[in-house]
DNA sequence: CTTTATACCACACATTGCTGTGGTGTCAAT
DNA sequence: ATTGACACCACAGCAATGTGTGGTATAAAG
């Protein structure tokens, strides 16, 4: 009966939501979304809201400003992302392995991004295979940190360490060896968190 | 020079600004605080925001409606609580062990909240001491899941599992055993994500 | 051919909501 | 004695905001 889903023109401005809660932790106006899309009548912004409303994916207050709320699940979450070039997570929609879902817990921050761990180097420090781990997009990183690093072509989480003068990603598991810091290994992010899902 | 410590109204003030973002997601008008605590004049809710404001607690986009910000980071956390008894998580001050740190990520829903792991007895499934478990309250569980059980006056946290006819509670480190599901065990929630923070 | 969904417009209306400008009184610190 | 923080009040102005009631046009589905 209910189909849920949604034009293009209905994701945009739902996108367009989300975005301003997620960023601006404010939902935002009628005719904020109006001017946002150039449409000149209020009426207009509620037949998509009306639209989104019947098809669940938001639900609205009456009477109340800014009172839109996020239904559908799918949009609480953080982007996981599958390649990371250059230092930079590609957010480009062919790397978006899809997203995390972070149960209740909402409103990440742009420069925060999850990455699915493979395999069990770093086992010993509790991060298995399959793991999630959040990261904060930063280029530096203190020793001890738990770090995400580009080796090449491929990022891998490991811990900084400093050895003498030399700096190596060690490994969490006797079955694998530390990796010395070569200029050919960029930092990109730190490991803020390990959120593994049941 | 700021002294960023507030009077108790200061501080239900904010309280119910925190709730009503943090349960209702959408911050309330300088009304709806006036009609909570009864004032009849918006100039006295203005006061208190202004105090919050200055006391570096929330902020406030000028002509907006709604638009109050919480800023200490603070208040963007979930509870950690000590104690659970006899399946209810007890709010109580007394109990509040702190607060877990989401980062940016925000907005957990009333039925959750958190616990600090002791003991490596999950340690093979990568649940490590310190580490800080989400848990959704709920009676029951599946075989399987990872539950926080209560044992008497401890709770624990284990998996799940079923025997023949009889369900256990099983560790995930060989140096621990087994404990059969008795009526004097009661599942309090199941673990929805393990966090560990760097 | 009619209905339904989509995708817009115009405009009026009432209420919501922020802001501005006053005021009173208490209490602690200077 | 005065200043500043606190804790309130009253009320008016006006812009922001949701709502109501219309309208047009297209396209797909029945």
């Amino acid at each position: 009966m209910t189909n849920d889903k949604l034009t293009d023109k209905q994701r945009d401005v739902l996108k367009f939501i989300y975005e301003q809660i997620r960023f601006k932790q404010l939902a935002p106006t009628i005719r904020e979304i109006g001017d946002k899309f150039k449409f000149s009548s209020t009426g207009t912004v509620r037949d998509y809201l009306d639209a989104l409303t019947k098809k669940g994916y938001i639900r609205i207050q009456e009477g109340k400003s800014r009172a839109i709320e996020l239904v559908k699940e799918a949009l609480f979450q953080v982007p996981v992302l599958g390649r990371v070039q250059a230092g930079m997570p590609v957010y480009a929609a062919e790397d978006l392995l899809g997203y995390l879902n972070l149960d209740q817990f909402v409103f990440p921050g742009p420069d925060v991004f999850a990455l699915r761990v493979r395999g069990l180097s770093m086992k010993d420090d509790g991060i298995m295979d399959g793991d999630f781990v959040l990261i904060r997009k930063q280029d530096h990183a203190q020793v001890n940190d738990i770090v995400v690093a580009l080796i090449g072509d491929e990022a891998t989480v490991k811990r900084l360490a400093k050895r003498g003068r030399d700096f190596f990603l060690d490994p969490a598991n006797p079955d694998f060896h530390p990796i010395p810091m070569t200029s050919e290994a960029i930092i990109i992010g730190k490991v803020l968190q390990v959120v593994r899902e049941y």
